[in-house]
DNA sequence: ATGAAAGCGCTAACAT
DNA sequence: ATGTTAGCGCTTTCAT
């Protein structure tokens, strides 16, 4: 049987109310007491019991915010899938969530949406936070509020965070370079698709793809244009390149605009001519797996990163401890058409 | 707020006590006012809240017994981390968890380990089940005392679980077949090593990828062993692979004695001839993925499936239903030097 | 500063 | 067959 407050209380010979505020340092309790109590819980081993706690508070349930922009991105959709995923299992513990969606990567929507929430009052937040000044300082000064914060699927520097849960995206762009450097069989003339040089984490997937494609020296970045997640944007660019550089072989798919991208080469009937490498599972991605267009594409397990998200603040805001880890990063996977997610668990 | 049985009581007319005995079929109550009580828990939308259950019950916890042919095999030390994870994240519900550990797959073994938790007493087990007809007895008796049984990695048919935890074998073996075909332009030589004809997942692994390279008309299957995952038969059936067909160039290890016939490799100094797709991310496997003698290993989410076998039999139990998937998959992921877990979650 | 007691939602033992 | 009550481990309010 597992230590329990009432085995505290009996052996340092005061009150289970007495156990409970030292413990949790709620004050109005002698330092002298407190201290005497707390020694004693780590010699007896004592662990708190979670699902009783969370019991006795469950008429002032914790609250939990989360933003995504995840409007017009298919990418979120699983996101999404596991945070309520997490949600429902947490529900008994009563807890209350909010979930606003915006579009884009506009920090005025951003800190929009935060306000909304801080009016509403949480307890602790899931953002895919936008790198600015601006909303590194709305986040900093919440946490000084004592919110919590998780950040998902994107990371932000100097903010006092408790988490960040999502991929390295440097690694996945070294191990969309593993494959492209495989498959082409060290030998191609490459068009790399990606949303903004701006973007600090879609130009580490860039980079870390080229470090690897580095080792392979007739892989050729032949073109590089720029997108900004858009689907025209990318329709066109994609478009404008295939016709004016008739040597290329390959796609490179950095992020958003993926799907426009595979519109333009198909609209363009050059699917025989490429092969295309890209990220995450999203539905045009599926279909061209199936068709043989997309060679592979790499996964970050995005149910996972709501999901973990969900629970990390959650058992953060309980536990009133720090995650066992900052950086708490999703597996980078590589899918064909034959491993691509029909109905595995951490999918649905 | 949530409805609760104190909310049903009052709707009724009666007592809490009653309105538990109703929903939990507990018996002793008059049949009309037991789906008078059940109907009423319908329409006001009643779920049980697990936490409050388990709190209440936790005087006599829910016993699970595991029991695993992992000794001498790397991939199980996976699992085993997810089974103690799950079953960390549930001690604080009260439950009480006991892993028995094998060799093989001698049922006779097995059956032992079965009688052994049968005598402590079980209210529910994990196991990887040998597919023998004296096993699928022993199990289905055990069913009809009510105990509820989660296969985990392994399969069984005829047998009354609540779910199988694990990969799609056929689907694994597909996958590896698609990157090596892709990976080798199409171009190769095979060696096949596997464990036994007789072993039938392991078997489907071998069908699966032969099912997927038959589109590559290029790549031949030379040579075929058994190894019967062992180390040492898998060593000298790689060496005598090797030396009797000079023009393999890849080989494909099914399962167990990947290790010795990764061995073999190195001591033949025949690295440089040889590229070499696995399954799991056994140590052995791991190092030659740096090395480069591994091209890609398929991964099937160990971790997982141990956490996932644990959580699933706990909430079943808890819950008195079957979960809402008979077969759980877990999903298949082709890793390359580059994603190979170092420190992502669903690893450790 | 400390103790006592009620209560979170549910189960189980005991009454009726 | 049904009601009542104590209790699981913890928090919180109200006394002292």
């Amino acid at each position: 049987m597992p230590t329990t407050i009432k085995d505290i209380a009996k052996a340092a010979n005061v009150s289970r109310g007495t156990v409970d505020r030292a413990l949790n340092d709620r004050g109005g309790v002698n330092p002298d007491v407190a201290a005497r109590i707390k020694t004693l819980a780590a010699e007896m081993g004592y662990k708190p019991n979670t699902i009783a706690k969370a019991l006795a508070t469950r008429s002032n349930p914790i609250r939990i915010g989360v933003i995504l922009n995840s409007l017009g991105n298919p990418f979120f959709d699983k996101v999404i899938e596991g945070i309520n995923s997490a949600y429902d299992s947490l529900s008994d513990f009563g807890i209350i969530m909010e979930i606003r969606k915006m579009r884009g990567y506009d920090q005025e929507q951003q800190l929009y949406e935060l306000e909304q929430l801080l009016k509403r009052g949480i307890d602790g937040l899931v953002i895919t936070p936008i790198a600015t000044k601006k909303v590194r300082d709305a986040l900093n000064d919440m946490v000084k509020t004592g919110i919590q914060i998780v950040c998902c699927n994107l990371d932000i520097d100097d903010v006092a965070y408790q988490a960040y849960v999502g991929c390295d995206y440097f690694c996945s762009g070294q191990t969309a370079g593993g494959i492209i450097g495989m498959t082409t069989h060290g030998e191609s003339n490459l068009g790399i698709i990606t949303s903004s040089h701006a973007l600090y984490f879609h130009e580490m997937r860039v980079k870390g793809c080229e470090s690897v494609l580095s080792q392979f020296p007739n892989v050729h970045i032949t073109d590089y244009i720029e997108a900004g997640d858009d689907e025209e944007l990318s329709y066109n660019g994609v478009k404008t390149m295939l016709l004016e550089n008739n040597n290329i072989d390959s796609l490179y798919f950095v992020t958003g605009g993926t799907t426009g991208g595979l519109r333009a080469i198909h609209d363009l009937h050059m699917e025989d001519r490429l092969r295309v490498f890209t990220f995450d599972q999203i539905p045009a991605v599926i279909d061209d797996l199936q068709s043989g267009l997309v060679i592979a594409t790499i996964d970050q397990q995005p149910f996972t990163q709501g999901a973990t998200s969900v629970r990390t603040l959650f058992e953060s805001i309980m536990s009133k401890q720090m995650p066992t880890r900052k950086k708490i990063f999703t597996e980078l996977n590589i899918k064909n058409r034959y491993n691509i997610n029909t109905d595995s668990i951490n999918t649905k």
